[in-house]
DNA sequence: GAGTGGTCTAGACCACATA
DNA sequence: ATGTGGTCTAGACCACTCG
């Protein structure tokens, strides 16, 4: 780890120990220079770095504040670190539907960036958080960068096995959204009833390297989701 | 605007201007360094603004890379600049239910940190783009940082007001959201059936100095609102 | 190995907030 | 006026990617 991530997650860390009240004020830059032995920038680097996060904000002139406050029961769109959900705070487990390997079809093709015949994982998940029914996630990994994948690695996360075993360096996603009705079939593997509201998500995620390698279309029990966003204003 | 800023935003407007694809390579530090006559901190800086921004993805080893790539017709939750949505993409109109200065609820107070016997600004306004309807919008501001609000400004962007008349430096928001079902009072408004789903959305906005000075309940329409988020992984 | 981005330093100077 | 964070520089060195 850089000097500016240990120093992050060493901040970050006294935060929540201290389980410090939003508004708090931090010790200034100086004095975390002369505590860490660091340059400035490098601090300026490990304080850029928790407000991307929205752990704190900083008010020149004034100083350095905790920000962080949320609440309970919320699942962050945009989790600290991933986008899978905080899988510490939140027992989230997953049934296997269905896995198996298929040629995708135009859709498939157009969000990850496919050629003509490229095989694809399909897998097929009913995910749930605290036993509460959370989603059916259905998601393609292209075999060409996902060459393996079983029930045993989809029932945990799948996220965690591509990053710890197949090293893949995740780095962005694009995420839409919209709300509907849900239909018969959706309604049944939810436990609800036709035409109960739902939202419906899309994403991408794509590697450091910009290759899209996840498009999965998720869809949330109205009851037992919801989000939170920290928006920063660039 | 300091140098970095400068410099993105030349930077995205080429993007944009020649209208490059995702995955495009850019010119490398040392070019864009020589090209701007600055230091590389600064390009670094500037390249780092707009990677927040979700414009560009950098890999080290590799090069500098334009990532933007967004479907048609999804507002985005976290906008370019600034949270409100992208007024220039989308016609986006303001009908003013009600306008009043009132003292502020228990919840009211909690969201916006307020003491006993406060007063507020409450602004109700039914929002459309594109002459549909996209969503009823409550919102709550504190009198000691809104002295005067009226429907002319209300009609219009109160943020743009905010920030331009009183000064208001916007710093960031915490956004909260869930589904569920309309009831009849917002299904009227919204033209909708009872039971028909809905987003609902709560924000809280911060200034710089982590004062909240907005407080904001929004009921989505569900056939007109599509939204879009760039995560990227911190 | 050549090329690319990323980190870090020491220090100068600037812009803003607060009393 | 003082203290605080923010910008910028010049240059050294590091870490990753790719042919």
């Amino acid at each position: 780890m850089n000097k500016y991530e240990i120093i992050a997650e060493t901040i970050q860390q006294s935060i929540y120990d201290q389980k410090l009240e939003q508004g708090t004020k931090l010790p200034n830059v100086e004095s975390l220079m002369k505590q860490h032995n660091v340059s400035k920038s490098t601090i300026t680097k490990a304080l850029d770095t928790l407000e991307k996060r929205g752990a704190i904000f900083q008010q020149r002139g004034s100083g350095i504040f905790v920000r962080r406050q949320r609440r309970e029961g919320y699942v962050s769109l945009l989790t600290n670190r991933g986008f899978t959900a905080d899988l510490k705070e939140f027992n989230i487990t997953s049934e296997v539907l269905k896995l198996e390997r298929m040629n995708a079809d135009d859709e498939v093709k157009m969000n990850l960036h496919l050629e003509e015949n490229e095989e694809v994982y399909y897998v097929e998940r009913l995910r749930r958080i605290d036993n509460d029914i959370l989603c059916i996630e259905v998601s393609y990994f292209p075999v060409k960068l996902v060459p393996y994948l079983n029930n045993e690695i989809a029932e945990g996360s799948i996220f965690n096995y591509l990053t710890d075993a197949l090293k893949f360096n995740i780095s962005f996603a694009d995420i839409y959204m919209h709300i509907d009705e849900l239909n018969d079939i959706d309604a049944k593997k939810l436990e609800l009833k036709q035409g109960n509201p739902a939202l419906f998500l899309e994403q991408v995620v794509y590697l450091a390297t910009g290759e899209p390698f996840d498009f999965s279309k998720i869809t949330y029990h109205y009851k037992h989701s919801k989000f939170f966003v920290q928006a920063t204003n660039y």
